[in-house]
DNA sequence: TGTACATCAGTGAACGCGCGTTCACTGATGTAC
DNA sequence: TGTACATCAGTGAACGCGCGTTCACTGATGTAC
């Protein structure tokens, strides 16, 4: 398949960041292999730097998409909200729930890469791009209302809300990992 | 060094354990090779599988090592808490510190390896032996007194301290960074 | 206690493999006239 | 609108490298007498 059009090409792009996207979050970036990335959007590898200038670069386009998806889905969330009415209790309930727990890949970027973004040295391009993501994702979540809209408030429920996920997505026993989303939501439902 | 006395091979072997447990927290377990686990403790390659059936099985022994070196640390917390008071809020205070979040490598094992765990398959060794291990890290926990005494409670402000030490750990921004620790601490602080 | 020999902890070279990256090549697309 | 040619998206082989693992070898340790 050589020589595609521009506007396809483009496309092969964007799924590739696509699908990278949701495999990194499914496995980790040091998982997932160019080869990988590129057969999973239907091409071979040998075209991949026409695209990206190394596979940091296709990571770090993957996390901000993945990043930019959710936010998107918070902002729609908050719209959809009946007016004076928070959409904070759905959201928490979404976040914490089995579907979440059991599709990563479609998850929230910040529990499924808070760990590569950590062992990242810092000023490094995933390292930058993560935290700019989870600022991103801490507007959001201020703006779902509720008590979240104090920042500290904000700050600690979505670090509960990235904990249990993790711990629950850790966990081998069902009923533990049921209980962690459980008691993090009851804890969460309790204003302070 | 050929044939050194058992009382030193056991020795090498948990030096090498030891090493490990560290390196794995501080990089990911994916990111320490064999070669530089066995160098770790001054010994090349080669040997290795005298001591050790997979690397695999020296992940898992690692894994085991670093929490039960945390039990024994909160065990030692609630022996010395004044006698009706409890040794939660120091252990809060520590867990949320900047040297906590410094130092993975000697830090919480539920926190650095929550993400290998939660990618690795169901069943598989490391992910049962992060499952027992978080067990004892909530019974630990649990001990500690407080209103973590209560099952629930003491998983959901798990998991808060959990998701803030990964998030602080991978936000490039320090002031960030800072914000979420204390944040946490105070949402913890009061109860609910 | 001393001797003879089997055991085995550690060494270093080697294996097959998949990785990220490079490159010569193909041929449809895009452009200039 | 049609033709000639440059561009470049995608292919597949190849590279050097580090990985996990294996293995023949060394020689001090451990054991049997």
């Amino acid at each position: 398949m050589p020589r595609v059009s521009r506007a396809e090409a483009q496309q092969h792009r964007q799924q590739v960041i696509d699908h990278t996207s949701r495999l990194i979050r499914e496995k980790g970036a040091d998982q997932v292999s160019v080869p990988q990335a590129m057969a999973a959007a239907g091409l071979t590898h040998g075209g991949f730097y026409r695209h990206f200038s190394s596979k940091d670069d296709l990571v770090v386009q993957a996390l901000q998409a993945a990043f930019t998806e959710r936010r998107e889905a918070m902002d729609r969330l908050a719209e959809a909200a009946p007016s004076g009415q928070s959409g904070r209790a759905e959201f928490l309930a979404r976040y914490l729930s089995d579907l979440h727990r059991d599709t990563p890949g479609g998850g929230c970027a910040a529990a499924a890469l808070a760990a590569d973004a950590a062992r990242a040295e810092p000023g490094t391009p995933i390292r930058t791009a993560f935290t700019e993501g989870l600022r991103d994702l801490v507007d959001g979540f201020r703006q779902l209302g509720g008590d979240a809209d104090d920042r500290g408030t904000a700050l600690a429920e979505l670090s509960s809300l990235v904990g249990a996920i993790l711990l629950a997505r850790a966990s081998d026993d069902p009923d533990l990992s049921q209980e962690i989303l459980t008691a993090t939501r009851r804890h969460l439902d309790t204003p302070d």
